[in-house]
DNA sequence: ACAAAAGTGTTACATGTACACCCATGT
DNA sequence: ACATGGGTGTACATGTAACACTTTTGT
């Protein structure tokens, strides 16, 4: 902690995002074609190197700005973690922060401002194909989706994936597709709807193709959610 | 990403640690007094600029190393989060990649190898008078406190506040000293118990200074709990 | 009438909470 | 004997899982 700046190259510090949602019964990520070296021609996190005097949050915001339309507002943004392995980029020492963003199902399939090219991909076209992400994002993709399964349980970040009005329906699909397992309908809405401050209902109805109204909701004040709707029947095996 | 580097000063990177441990049935952080300006005399976080090609994990542990006689084995470290605000740090601007450590209670008070002064602070020192942390280490402290009394509910992290053979009273102390409220000794015996995997008996007791011996226990393989240990009566207010 | 989706009731079971009580030891 | 801390039994409340059943709509 010298006031002298040290006599080592420091390294560079860029931010990258992953961007889900939940999109024709799947859970996906907006992921950016690079358009140059290292990694030409390849899948990877939208991101970029932070600027001047920027803020981390700041500096996530714009690129999600940048290479997406996505505006900040009606989106959760979440610091992840520091990603700093000095051989994780080919260009030299560069750290990573990542960040977790989560956006309701949006109709347009996301043109970037930037020339390059954004595109939701479904996760399991991400893992099942290993080694096809840029850098060490495939790591950083399967600790945000880890997150976001985790903060499902206790908080009420689904409502982050929903659009401004939603029905218990859309809720549980948010919780069946990032989990990836069926969860029971019918105790599903009464254990929401008893969870105080989880969804208000907005007072309207939506009228399925076929079938009876639904009480439409919004995300209430709650963040934490006591009790906590806990993932069952999967291993909690030993390391 | 351009592949020259960006026109603007790149902020320098550090790693402060959040040192905790249970002494004298009350949380204490380890904190070090400054011996430079900024912020001379005040106390802080242990932590350092990152040198060289070393990742944030080798620099925390070279840290911890460093200014306390801790050594990385038998301790556990995680990253918590970055602090990138422009003004944290009057030299300029430096992110701070901060980690929470957990030691168990070690007889001597740790006397950093370093020159500088480091000891054992009760976290209420800390938080009843507030502003006397140097940099935005207060939040920082706030945020590692608040990731440890999480962790404890759904993971097997109470372990690493003990000894490497511990009863289960002292486990329970951990949970009432860091969550701050009364624990059940009865119930939460046998729930410990009942979590496979959570503690293993040694075979060895300890006899108290009176009553009846205790079974003791070390750490076992599990890291999730599932049921979680959840806090009850606790506030899960709307914001 | 029927299909489809929303929502309610019911039952069996697991877990959490509170607390009376028993156990093993040193003085 | 008694104080002290470890540990068991048990009754009650609450939460979960599974699923039959009712409600409300469009066709």
């Amino acid at each position: 902690m010298s006031t002298a700046r040290p006599p080592h190259a420091t390294p560079r510090v860029a931010v990258d995002l992953v961007i889900m949602t939940v999109r024709e019964s799947c859970l996906q990520l907006l992921l950016i074609e690079r358009g140059k070296e290292p990694y030409l021609g390849r899948p990877a996190l939208p991101g970029g190197f932070l600027r001047g005097r920027e803020k981390l949050d700041d500096a996530a915001y714009r690129e999600l700005h940048e290479e997406t339309n996505l505006n900040g507002s009606r989106l959760h943004l979440e610091q992840l973690q520091a990603y700093s392995h000095p051989d994780r980029d080919p260009r030299g020492h560069v750290i990573s922060v990542a960040y977790l963003a989560i956006a309701p199902c949006l109709p347009e399939p996301v043109a970037g401002s930037d020339a390059r090219q954004a595109r939701w991909t479904p996760l399991d076209e991400v893992t099942s194909a290993p080694g096809t992400l840029a850098f060490d994002h495939a790591q950083i993709v399967e600790d945000a989706v880890e997150r976001a399964r985790g903060k499902l349980e206790y908080t009420t970040l689904a409502t982050a994936f929903c659009a401004e009005e939603f029905t218990i329906g859309e809720l549980r699909q948010v919780y069946e597709v990032v989990w990836g397992m069926p969860v029971d309908e019918r105790n599903f809405s009464r254990k929401i709807r008893r969870t105080e401050g989880f969804v208000v209902p907005t007072g309207a109805k939506r009228r399925p193709e076929t079938g009876r109204p639904a009480t439409l909701y919004s995300g209430g004040p709650a963040t934490t959610l006591y009790p906590p709707m806990l993932r069952t029947g999967i291993g909690h095996e030993l390391p």
